[in-house]
DNA sequence: GCAAATTAATGATTTATTCAAG
DNA sequence: CTTGAATAAATCATTAATTTGC
């Protein structure tokens, strides 16, 4: 785990420090809204135009907004993957290799079944 | 309001004992400690026992044990689909049609992205 | 309180899918 | 590609729960 910091911050400005970005509470909100509007993977274009509009509220980058919605998507498939898992567990139901969380008929039968009557 | 809901037994009606089993508290609470226990689709072998066992408690065929354990799995399923349904439209999720329930990895990303800076 | 009417729950059937063998 | 076994999904039909008007 010798890890070495490949990305210096020094590229975004001088000063000393690599101050990473701080988003205003403004911006925040703004992200969030547009992230529970359903925009989850901005394009380029789009991430023009939000970091143009939110850059009334302080400094910030495109970049910014990129990372922004990268680890948010990604935070938020976590959190849906746990509470997957939960509702499988509670279910008694028992995922295959090839579909890691799918259920339903896709679900390996254990036991099999021979009809009598 | 003008509907006669007398709805004419077509099949299964048969001679007079065209009346359902109808099982008894002490059956339900057995059945369903054996499903939570982890028994979804008993075998023959095992509905033969299940049978055995709870008609002490009253009069069961193993053709109910069977069906118990079918239509009880199922609407467990159809809880569970409507959970997921709940989780997938808060995440803002789209389902395949092949994968009808099916997130994560196997998700339909809708929009695509460039990588830019 | 009480039954008729309506709705919800659930036992029983039928139909469609999935999967493996040939 | 076809076929048969296994079973999941959809549907039908009956019973129980609940509502409603008296």
């Amino acid at each position: 785990m010798t890890s070495v910091p490949v990305r210096a911050p020094t590229r975004g400005g001088g000063g000393g420090g690599g101050s990473r970005w701080c988003p205003t509470p403004e911006q925040v909100m703004m992200l969030e809204g547009m992230y529970r509007g359903g925009l989850k993977t901005p394009t380029a274009t789009q991430i023009q135009q939000i970091t143009a509009r939110l850059s009334i509220y302080g400094k910030i980058q495109g970049k910014n907004v990129f990372y922004w919605f990268q680890n948010h998507k990604a935070r938020d498939r976590q959190k849906l993957r746990k509470k997957l898992m939960v509702l499988y567990q509670q279910h008694r139901l028992y995922p295959t290799h090839h579909h890691p969380f799918l259920p339903l008929h896709q679900v390996v039968i254990i036991q099999h079944f021979f009809f009598f009557l």
